[in-house]
Parts: C-alpha cells; structure tokens; sequence
DNA sequence: TTGAAAGCGCTAACAT
DNA sequence: ATGTTAGCGCTTTCAA
C-alpha cells in the first residue's frame, strides 16, 4: 500500500474536495482498471458483472461520487444553464423560473440563477461569470441596452435567448410578452367604460416594456380621439414613495384622472394601497397579475411568467441541438381578466 | 505557424466549448509563456507593463475568457453553492433565494437553484448531482425525511445546512422559523377574541412545519382550556380543493367552527376565497405573510424568508472559512400581524 | 473484456 | 520578471 495514490499527494497543503477518493482510488481498491471504474461509474458497456460488482463494492466502501468537474472539462459540456434576471424575489420571476428550470432538467441540465438587481454592470459582470463557467447556454432578461459585450462570446457558441425584454444592439432570439397590445387592450377597456381622461403609471423609460406599454397606451387614446395630457404620465421608479406621488398628482389636478393603468405589478400594488386610502371611485386597470387580485377585484392584462420561460428555454435547448435558424422573436398574447375595478364608470 | 496548438487538436470532432481560444492560444500570439498569460488573467503580480500590455492585446483579439471549469478542476473549489427547495414558483421561496444569492454573491460565489417539487427522491436527485458539481456547499430545504443518504458527502466535506425544515436521522445546521410558537400565538389571538371552536387547516403531515403548527394550535387550546374536535383539523395537501373541501366541512358540522387557523400562505389564499363565498364572518389568522394580505385585512403569522436565507447561508459561509461548532439549531422569531380577519367576533 | 496513455485548460511549484 | 513542468480527475483513443 506505500504507493498508494492518497500517499504520493504532492499537494496535501489544499485538502481538495475534502480529500474525496477518486477513480483512480477505486480502481486501486478493486483491483482493476482506471478505465474499467469509468464504465461501470457511466453504464457503459463491456463490463462482466462480477467485475462490476467489485467495483461497485469499492465505490460503496470509499464513498466516492464522480467528480464532475474534471468531468466537464473534458467533455467540454457542462450540461447547466444560466438564468440572469432582475430579482428572484419578485414574484413574476419564480414562475418565470421555475419554468426554466423544468426544461433544464427535461434536457439533464441544471440551472445557475443570477440576479441582476436592474444593474446593467451587475448584469453583464453575471453574464461574463456564466460564459467562464461555460454554461451551455443562456437566458437573459436584460437589465443594460447594450449586449455587445456578448458578440464573442456568441460566436464562440454560447447560445443566448433574451426573454422579457429584447437585446440591445445585437441580434439574438427573444421571447417577449406583447406589451404594445396589452396595455392598448388594458386601456381601451378603460375607455370603453367612459372614460376620458386616463393616467400612466410606469417603470423608468429605460426598460423596454416600459416604453412598449407606454405606446400602448397612447394607441388606444389615439384610436378613440381622445387627447393625451402629459400630466397624466409618469414612468420612472417602482419605489412606493414615487408612485404614491404620482397618484396623488393625477388626482389632485383640476381636471383629475378618473381612471388609471398601472404599468406592472409593483405599480399596481401600490396604486391599489393609495386608493385605498380614499373615497373617489378610481377605476384602475394593471398589467400584470397579481395573487388575490381576484378577491381585491382587480382587473388586469394577464402574461403568463411560466409560458415566457418556457418558450424561452425550449427555444434555447433548440439551438443547443444544432439548429440553424437566424435570430427569432417570438410575442406571447395578454389577457384582460375583467375583476370590476376596471368596469367602474367615471366618477 | 504549422504547429499552433489549434492545428494539432487530436479531438476536433467535438468542438469543445465551439472551440475557444485557451490560455496557450494567448501565450503563443503574445510571443509569452502560458504562465504569464495566467498571472495577467489573475492580475498577479510580476508582470512588466509592457508584457501585460502585449497579453491583454492578443485576449482582446483572440476574445478569450478564462475557462473556469478548468481553474475549478485545479483549485478544489467551485465557488458556487447549491440551493434545493420545493417550488421557486412559490411566493415564499423566491425571497429565501435571493438573500441566499445576496450572502453568496458578497463571498463571490454563484448559486445553483433546484426545486424539489416536494418529491423525496427529487431532492436526493437533486442534492448528489450538485455534490457531484463538487458544490463549496448546499443549503437544503428538505423534503425527505431520511438524509442518511448526504453522510458520506458531509464527511467528505461537503458543508449542509437545512433551512425552514429540520434534516432526518443526521445531525445537521438547521435554520428553523419558530412554527410552534407562531402557531401558539396566531391561535392565542383567536382565542382571545372570543373564539372556542377553532378549526386548523395544515399542510401534509410528513411536513415538519405542518406538525409543529398543529402542536401550536393544541398548545394554545390547552392554555386556554378548550377541547379540540378531531373534526377541526385537517391535515392534507395544499391544493385548492382539498382546502375548499377542509372549510366546507368544518363550518357544515352542528357546532360549526367560528375561526380558522391556516398553516401556510397557500392554504390561507384558499381558505380566503372560500370564506369570500360565504355571508358568515368567519375569523381567521394565516401563517406567513402574503402579497396584498393588508388591503384584504387579513390578521397573519408572518416568518421572514428572507432573514431564514440569509442566516442559512450566512451559516454556510462561516462553516466553509473553517469554523469547527458542533452542528446548531437556529430558531428565527415570528410575528403577529393583526390586520382585522384575527380580530372578528364569534358569530 | 480490459487497460495504458494522452490530454481537456488551468494553477502550483519550481526553475531560470 | 518569466517560463517549464507536473498534475487536478476525468474521458477518449487505441492497443492488448
């Protein structure tokens, strides 16, 4: 046993791995081949059962687990995917997710999760981390408008799918909800009901949704003739503080808003809370759902979180299986869930 | 340039990693040892400015990223922690993650997601392949109840720490809410309001939370002195129909219910649907806390996910710098929130 | 059926 | 200041 391989260690200094066996380890225990522990570790053929057992015995006895890490770097496949988004917290991106995560594993894969806390740089300084670890591929939901910092890295062959929001400055794939027309369904609800003069409350006009849902909103007023009065939009942070402000300044004008659209779940839950806070009948229409929104009668221009992710993993495990198609953009559909705060007549 | 290292690849059929330049492919182009390629990579010192100019032009040109699963390989540590949970859809776990993505982040690690799905045999799945990625450590929301299966990982090194449920059969850290407690005092707040017949709607019983709950609700009963009806608890899978049908049952009987205990954010959003459909107020406190409970009025028992992550893997991290404790048991405060539901009268 | 040898791309140790 | 060599633990190739 002096030559043992735990003995001939020239590194003892780092404990490695806590010092777990290797195959090397198991083949010297079994009395057989590096290469025979190899396939009985991956079922591979070629193996007579009784050497099997023996190594088998051997891997039981050390406790051994492949090491798939050196794995990886030799198959040059890491089979793990990469999901960089906002905030897991937020409870559109768990469904969106966990989607994700359940067509990783259809494809054996795992999935690294990143949040970029709306940081353009938190975001690519996680992209970056995800290419050196060679994911195989990638899921973006974009905090920064330029994504050329991806170029060699896409041409190297990470596959990217950009979900939620589109990329900046290069082509890739991108699964998106159709904001456009949801919020113009949302708010043509809205005027549909009487009412004249609506408010826009959205997120800061550097996220596309944003601006996509903003575009919405002015179709629908233009659609119906209606004029649009700049007081009565208001993009920037989702913080409670500024949307509050924002209510409060729609309503207290002399021709005040009867009605408002909320251009996403954080806005809407606040726009709720503040109305709740008066008398005035406000009607409100939000994108977004909302858990018990049901039972708050909220009415709002649904996308489906769960179906964004999917589309987008699927489309992404398609480009891993070779496919050659150039750059796609596919627009899922809204819903408008009619609860009764968007059916309030004007006051 | 007949002997560039691309040139003499034995294995060109796989392209690996689509064939990305390697640390040598660098050297060679920057007339440089791989060596000093490595130290400007890693910003190690012993580098003249002029060399490290010459190395990061041929990076640049070459678009060359350092290939971690390599230097992981190398090093004996992956810098990334696994996190497995039962669903990353769930309101509950999306705040846990992400301050265990927080804690991971300030030590420079990445974190790898996996939901469980609530299946014992997927979290075993789950938690060997993330040893077998050789994971610095793994933070674990079990589902099982027998983690034997994880003892020849921890001694080889693998640190564990079990969050919001406590391990089966091996000693482990543990980071628990104080269900008991909560329960104890959700019920206390009932009982106080008048209320005798308590009804209590948990999860399933395999669940440690769910028991211990219900051990609260007895608890609470007993200090109060009242009976408790078989009847009024009901133990099961969260489902909507199942709640629906627990409720049902329990306000039906000759001597109804006139408050509802529920055991988690699940079954409360049920229980207040059903009891939405009814004229009868019926009272109720929930455990944990939900998204838009303050304008539904909802008393609850709220636990803070995001401080159970950020202990966990605050935990982890301690233990992974080498600390040498004996495996502890941390036990985070819960709080009543009176909102109204918990408040209302027997009818 | 089995195994020896080479090498994935990097870092540690040891020259120079 | 820079380079050379020897692995990390596995899979691939090829020979026995």
């Amino acid at each position: 046993m002096a030559d043992n391989a735990r003995t001939t260690r020239r590194t003892p200094a780092t404990a490695r791995y806590g010092n777990r066996p290797t195959m090397k380890d198991v083949a010297a225990r079994a009395g057989v081949g590096l290469k025979t522990v190899s396939r009985v570790v991956n079922g591979e053929p070629g193996v007579t059962s009784d050497t099997e057992r023996r190594v088998q015995e051997a891997i039981e006895a050390l406790g051994f687990r492949r090491n798939d890490s050196a794995r990886i770097l030799r198959k040059g496949r890491t089979a793990s995917v990469g999901l960089v988004l906002e905030d897991l917290a937020d409870p559109f991106y768990g469904p969106l997710s966990r989607a994700v995560e359940e067509v990783a594993r259809a494809h054996g894969a795992l999935l690294i999760n990143g949040s970029s806390a709306e940081d353009p740089g938190r975001e690519q300084e996680l992209v970056l981390a995800l290419c050196a670890r060679r994911v195989d591929g990638l899921i973006v939901i974009p905090a920064g408008a330029d994504h050329r910092y991806l170029e060699p890295e896409i041409r190297a062959g990470v596959a990217v799918v950009f979900v939620d929001r589109p990329a900046g400055r290069i082509e890739a794939d991108t699964v998106l909800s159709d904001s456009f027309g949801g919020a113009r369904s949302g708010v043509a609800h809205l005027i549909a009901h009487g009412h004249r003069r609506i408010g826009f409350i959205g997120d800061q006009p550097r996220i596309h949704t944003a601006v996509e849902r903003l575009r919405g909103y002015r179709a629908a007023m233009e659609d119906a003739g209606l004029p649009v009065d700049d007081a009565w939009i208001s993009l920037g942070s989702t913080e409670p503080a500024r949307v509050r402000q924002a209510v409060t300044g729609m309503l207290a004008a002399p021709e005040p808003v009867t009605a408002l659209f909320a251009g996403n779940n954080r806005v809407t839950v606040t726009v709720v809370r503040e109305l709740a806070l008066r008398d005035r009948p406000v009607a409100l229409v939000g994108f977004d759902d909302i858990e018990l929104a049901d039972l708050l009668g909220i009415t709002v221009v649904a996308q489906d979180a769960a179906a964004l992710g999917r589309t987008a993993a699927e489309r992404l495990f398609r480009r891993l299986d070779g496919i050659q198609e150039p750059p796609a953009r596919a627009e899922l559909p809204t819903a408008l869930v009619a609860r009764g705060s968007g059916e309030r007549p004007p006051a």
